[in-house]
DNA sequence: AACTATTTATAAGA
DNA sequence: TTCTTATAAATAGTT
């Protein structure tokens, strides 16, 4: 989009490279204000420069955008044709699974909860940074807590997700496996 | 760009609003990218579709974005202070944000109930086959809709979690942001 | 910062 | 959705 194509390789030269970083990012903010404006749409964006300086966009705000899967409004898409829904029949290994799924959620949530409390800790280290400034030691610790926490949450989350993957997928093998068993 | 200058308005009609969007963002993740690309930035995007679905981009990933910058800009010098990891002290919002994720597990469980009902369902056509051998048709169908149904949920069980780890990432990248801009 | 020759994105249409 | 194409917009190199 200029007087030559360039090829889409890292720009060699720094200053250059400082100039094309300038002028793109204005460019990709003023797309995603216009995708927000002409679609509705809610778009968050956080760049950091070559120099490692945070730039950030958003509609209505980064922070509006990550609190919003917050309320997500989770709508049932799974079809299950009615024949199959119908014969509320628990038997005991249902139950079981039943429970173990509530367990897990459970501890999902407190996992969250955990999240939650880290969003606190930063707002409470913002507070005091206002008195002690500039940014202190403390801060530092606390970003290093919650990074070290972060990580953590994440981690649980997802072997709690493989879990969840393995035991139905186990499931369903084994209700496979039953039914060609029977139909020999 | 087009074949009509178009006012920078939300566009009415929903139909072109949608096929804006689409185009839109592929546009805008395709400039993110090649930003990355050309100045060795890095890169993270969440945006909401006017249908309320989370699309994300990060470059090398948005978690990474987090992950790189608090290795190059905190050093491995710290203790951390016990009293920084838990300051119970909850504000409103953070009630707030309580009740939206207990409201969003509870569906999520009841999700999860839906594949538990599967497992029922799967009970009930065993006990149908005993009366009627070799495997049927409907026990073919069932499973087939069974594996369709479990296939589906565990890719929107999966599709939440990465939509919480991408908005974690970003309100996280913020606050440094935040964090940084006030220090200066 | 401005200026343009070009390239790229995209609105409308199929 | 995907493609085509006329046109608007972004931007690479220049001043």
């Amino acid at each position: 989009m200029g007087r030559r194509k360039i090829e889409m390789k890292m720009v060699k030269d720094s200053g250059s490279r400082q100039v094309t970083f300038s002028k793109r990012r204005s460019g990709l903010f003023k797309k995603a204000n216009e995708l927000a404006t002409l679609c509705a749409a809610q778009v968050a964006i956080v760049v950091f420069s070559p120099g490692g300086k945070p730039y950030s966009f958003g509609h209505p705000s980064v922070e509006a955008v990550a609190e919003r899967f917050l309320t997500l409004n989770l709508r049932s898409r799974v079809s299950i044709p009615r024949q199959l829904v119908a014969q509320p029949q628990r038997e005991a290994k249902v139950e079981r699974l039943n429970r173990r799924l509530n367990a897990i959620l459970k501890k999902l949530q407190a996992e969250m909860k955990r999240g939650e409390m880290l969003d606190e800790a930063v707002k409470v280290a913002r507070k005091r940074s206002k008195f002690r400034k500039p940014i202190n030691e403390l801060n530092l610790y606390e970003l290093i807590e919650m990074r070290k926490a972060m990580g953590q949450l994440r981690e649980r989350v997802k072997q709690r997700m493989s879990d969840i993957e393995a035991s139905s997928s186990l499931l369903l093998l084994s209700k496979i496996a039953t039914k060609q068993a029977e139909s020999k």
